[in-house]
DNA sequence: CGATTTATAGATTAAAATATCCATTTAACC
DNA sequence: GGTTAAATGGATATTTTAATCTATAAATCG
């Protein structure tokens, strides 16, 4: 007699909530924010190091950052990267707006891509109320808080991977 | 006199949250136990038609479905999928459960793998709280709840994508 | 029993996201 | 000016997710 417990594996092993490319450049912000000073740059090199994000696709991140104004670059020996503003002047919201884009928190909790106030999903009324606490939370936390939080040991802003 | 205004475009445009498969889940489970009845089965080419999802890879949904025992399958003429129990007891995470798995309801905010209580990356106390809610609407809902809302029109489960 | 209809299972393809490679540009410093 | 060290940009490769295709199995009905 033999009874088989077959191990049914889940489809998707992606992350969920934000992409891959977001996370990293979320942390990647959070590392430079960290070293924040007028006259120094960071070099990818050590960001990724750090950070543990592969170094040329961090490299492709940090281009979109620049792009998008919210970090300065500099080519050269001693070049590297650099907040384009304060840290308390950032908020998180903009490093999602610049990967993934805002529509996430627009987006349906079942998928139905016309789902609205006036057309409402069985669960559009919650899970609205849940969406704008994520975007509320990304809208009001600024980089500056979250070093704040990791110098006085309160949180950590480098982890394993 | 020129001036270019690029456009940046952004990365990622997959669904956030939970993944496709998820959703083509949920939206499908949905139309089944609209029409739920314990002698008719509803087959898989009018649940892809109505809910406007590929046939072949609802199948492949529907089959993982089969094997969580969430639905039952019969085939040959007259044959399709019914609901393995009363809609009023399979809950939404269940079926979220059975595609992206439980795992999302833990992880990060910005995608540190061993943020947690002990090591909290600076946002996890309040992402951790609306995760939670997330969680909480999704175990809380049950297929059934959805179904009277769309019966009594105060919502729709099927929706233009 | 044979024809038809439905789900199943495995293989394959396509598309999107993630990751890597390499040549070029730019700036610093000797 | 030449060398070195950094980012940039374009191309390519890999991996994951989504979608499709085809053959088979099972059930109904005549």
């Amino acid at each position: 007699m033999c009874i088989i417990f077959e191990t049914i594996k889940n489809l998707n092993s992606q992350s969920i909530m934000f992409s891959t490319t977001c996370h990293y450049a979320l942390q990647a912000m959070l590392y430079i924010a960290y070293y924040h000073s007028d006259d120094q740059n960071i070099e990818l090199k050590i960001i990724a190091e750090k950070q543990k994000i592969p170094k040329h696709f961090l490299s492709k991140i940090l281009q979109m950052m620049v792009k998008k104004k919210l970090l300065i670059s500099m080519k050269g020996p001693t070049g590297g990267f650099r907040l384009s503003k304060d840290p308390e002047e950032i908020a998180l919201v903009e490093i999602v707006d610049a990967t993934d884009g805002l529509e996430i928190f627009n987006q349906c909790g079942i998928g139905f891509k016309k789902c609205n106030d006036k057309n409402p999903c069985p669960i559009h009324k919650d899970f609205k109320k849940i969406r704008n606490q994520v975007q509320h939370l990304f809208e009001n936390t600024s980089l500056k808080q979250m070093v704040d939080d990791a110098k006085n040991g309160t949180s950590i802003i480098r982890l394993e991977k």
